[in-house]
DNA sequence: CTCCTTATTGAAATTCATTTTCAATAATAT
DNA sequence: ATATTATTGAAAATGAATTTCAATAAGGAG
């Protein structure tokens, strides 16, 4: 996923593109996993040195609402957030590495639909999450620290 | 779902059945919907008095963990519990009533095949999560609060 | 480019759900 | 009954996330 587009995103709902969602944009699309707000904050303050956590919460909920950031449920109850695109809802994650790979809302339709007419809901949003191991990290947990994507 | 059946599995696993588990299981168990921490506690206080906040915070995870409760992921970050039944990880939430309703993870294997067949993930656990409408609060959200489910 | 308006930012303080500590209590086995 | 120890609850602590508010800078008008 672009930042570009992320920040077009912004124009076209009359955001304005400032230094810092610029550069926290830039770190989440960089990251080849989920990433704490922390984490979001340590990179993109490479692009924004001055930048403040406070902001990247606030960019990160207002990504998240346009559909271009996910929020990822931690056991402990925190968050962390991954790039993602406005019509791929359902994501599973490496328990290891913090990989993230999306699936097609599409691929949810039938169960949606069986879930629907079975207990007859009128389905609004959804919360898929999938945890797992990557295809990189199976075989080996104890290889070592493989943790890669989160970088 | 029987508080009892909540019970016994905690005799099986070696915890001990006390006053309050006794009353947090009942609790959640009569309960139409999920409940925060805070209404256990209001609710289990009628069988178990002197009831503490803490203890219901450890009771529930420990139902979570035995698979008789669910966490509810609320949008502000915070965390209610459903009764549920160990097998059925799904479920769909009433946004108005709180109802909650519990899909067979069978519908769920065709999904999690496609998912699996299409990442390379090797999924591990689930969080599955519909939010929309029950049958009884469709079509008629201005007609006052509706909110049964949840007492 | 310059000026204006106001959305945005960041430091500091605050919130508040949840957890940790620890001494007192009560559930279970013998 | 008695002993053992898991469990409990009050109080204090934690810490992710939010609120406040004055300072700043983005974007539009001229
Ligand atoms: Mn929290
Ligand atoms: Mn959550
Ligand atoms: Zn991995
Ligand atoms: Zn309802």
């Amino acid at each position: 996923m672009d930042s570009e587009t992320i920040l077009q995103a912004l124009r076209q709902h009359g955001y304005r593109v400032t230094r810092p969602r610029r550069a926290i944009a830039l770190a989440l699309a960089q990251a080849r996993g989920w990433l704490r707000a922390e984490e979001v904050l340590a990179r993109a303050r490479d692009r924004c040195p001055g930048l403040g956590l406070v902001t990247v919460y606030r960019a990160l909920a207002l990504f998240t609402e346009l559909g271009f950031a996910r929020r990822v449920h931690l056991e402990d109850g925190c968050h962390g957030y991954a790039a993602a695109q406005p019509r791929q809802e359902p994501q599973a994650i490496c328990r290891v590495c913090r990989a993230v790979v999306h699936i097609s809302a599409a691929d949810l339709r039938p169960l949606l639909r069986r879930a629907a007419a079975h207990s007859g809901y009128q389905i609004e949003s959804l919360l898929v999450e999938f945890t797992g191991l990557c295809p990189r990290c199976q075989g080996g947990e104890d290889q070592g620290i493989r943790n890669q994507a989160a970088r």
